[in-house]
DNA sequence: CACGTTAGATGCGACATGCATATATGCATA
DNA sequence: TATGCATATATGCATGTCGCATCTAACGTG
């Protein structure tokens, strides 16, 4: 027992007196899953790599983590900056930290994902992939990519987890949260809603519980238009309402 | 749009030749909220600390990350050297990586929270303190904690936040996994069981309705053993098998 | 052996959900 | 203008889950 306190205090001392530019330690960095959902499947925003690391393979939007700067807003910098997206969803999802999952360096990485309406243009060299999810990727295991020519991907690093996990995040945060309307324009009509939550579940839901549970959630308000032009009876439009206001 | 191609190659370049050594970076550090629950209210380890920064308050179990270790290996080893913890339930909470939370240095701090069962003795200098968990807890605000001496605690560093974000967790978890039973000896009761969702929870369960749902959800099985010596009828025994074995 | 106490089982109503069916509304076409 | 088509929206009903009340079972105590 003595001998354990003196441990601690020995431990207590050496953070007092500890010099982090006299110690090797990881460099932290931070990685983005863009989702968006199109045509009935869930994609993301990739970067091809030039280096002769991982050459040709893709990436997330990535970075290091500035001295001065929180993790969400270097997150939010690299959306800015690589992707010209603003004001989107942005949450923490998990940190990436085994020792050789960059063969150069220790590198830490504090992944995010952002979900984003499909209809936003996207800046930047970035090319959009659609992603191939299997089964397990609700257990969060790797998912598989398909660039705009068709083509497999491959992945730089462990950026096929970081995507698997964000898959299995959002399916699971589908049932408890208005997540699903991060991924819609502004105003949308309950099919709409229904086909991003198939997209993103992976099969394909009831139409007429969904609707109840959709209208019954409280987070649904009617915009009082309908559809356009659609060739039969127009739905109506909606448009997302936080909980906090009701 | 050139332009942006030839900012990310600038940026790959200086990836490929950045030297880590050469930079400021962040130091990171894991910290473990070790919860278990006692008499109707959730517990955790705390540290006192004696240096002059945040003197006298009281922190997580924690230490700096090894430059060859995973971030799970370094908070099993926590476990391990400050409370002579192994084998219990340890997953990653959050990464807390605000600027200015510890004001001597940089430090990112990756959280971790591990579910202990009471009875397990607890080696070391560590202080056993009971949670005060605010209703706002289920939103992920901070939480209070008192010492065995009745006292309050102060918190080090944002650790308040750190504990209230692992009670969040770990009660949206109750209702999808089998989580509970990482608090409970290896055989146990139903009555057990449901006291220990309470607890968590911070709000009563119907009885019968509880009961039905644990046994129908495949992961109790009877032990074939009773309570002894209780003074009415004994419960039967149950212990805790994984889906996996299904 | 009666009694108190808690475990465990059964029955019923309220409510969500899945499914089938009926009605409404817009456009296209005869 | 009238009719048909496609989809939206509403309604009715069977099923399953959940909360609640009630009943029976098993143990210790006096």
């Amino acid at each position: 027992m003595a001998k354990t306190t003196r441990k601690a205090r020995l431990e207590e001392e050496f953070l007092q007196g500890y010099d982090p530019n006299r110690y090797e330690r990881p460099s932290v960095s931070v990685d983005v899953a863009v989702l968006s959902a199109r045509d009935g499947a869930l994609h993301t925003v990739l970067y091809r790599r030039e280096g002769p690391l991982f050459a040709d393979a893709f990436a997330l939007p990535g970075g290091f983590v500035g001295m001065n700067e929180s993790l969400d807003a270097a997150a939010r910098r690299l959306l800015r900056d690589k992707g010209g997206l603003e004001g989107v969803f942005l949450e923490q999802l998990y940190t990436f930290g085994a020792p050789d999952r960059d063969p150069r360096m220790r590198v830490v990485s504090v992944a995010y994902y952002a979900l984003v309406d499909h209809t936003r243009g996207l800046a930047g060299p970035g090319q959009i992939c659609r992603l191939v999810v299997p089964w397990e990727g609700e257990t969060g295991g790797p998912v598989e990519a398909v660039g705009p020519d068709g083509d497999e991907v491959e992945f730089a690093f462990d950026h096929a987890d970081v995507l698997g996990l964000a898959v299995k995040r959002i399916r699971g945060k589908l049932g408890y949260t208005p997540i699903g309307f991060q991924l819609l324009p502004e105003s949308f009509t309950l099919r709409d809603l229904q086909e991003v939550h198939e997209t993103v579940l992976g099969r394909e839901q009831n139409k007429d519980s969904f609707r109840r549970r959709m209208l019954q959630s409280g987070q649904l308000e009617a915009t009082g238009e309908r559809q356009l032009g659609v060739g039969h009876r127009p739905a109506e439009l909606y448009r997302f309402v936080r909980r906090s206001a009701i």
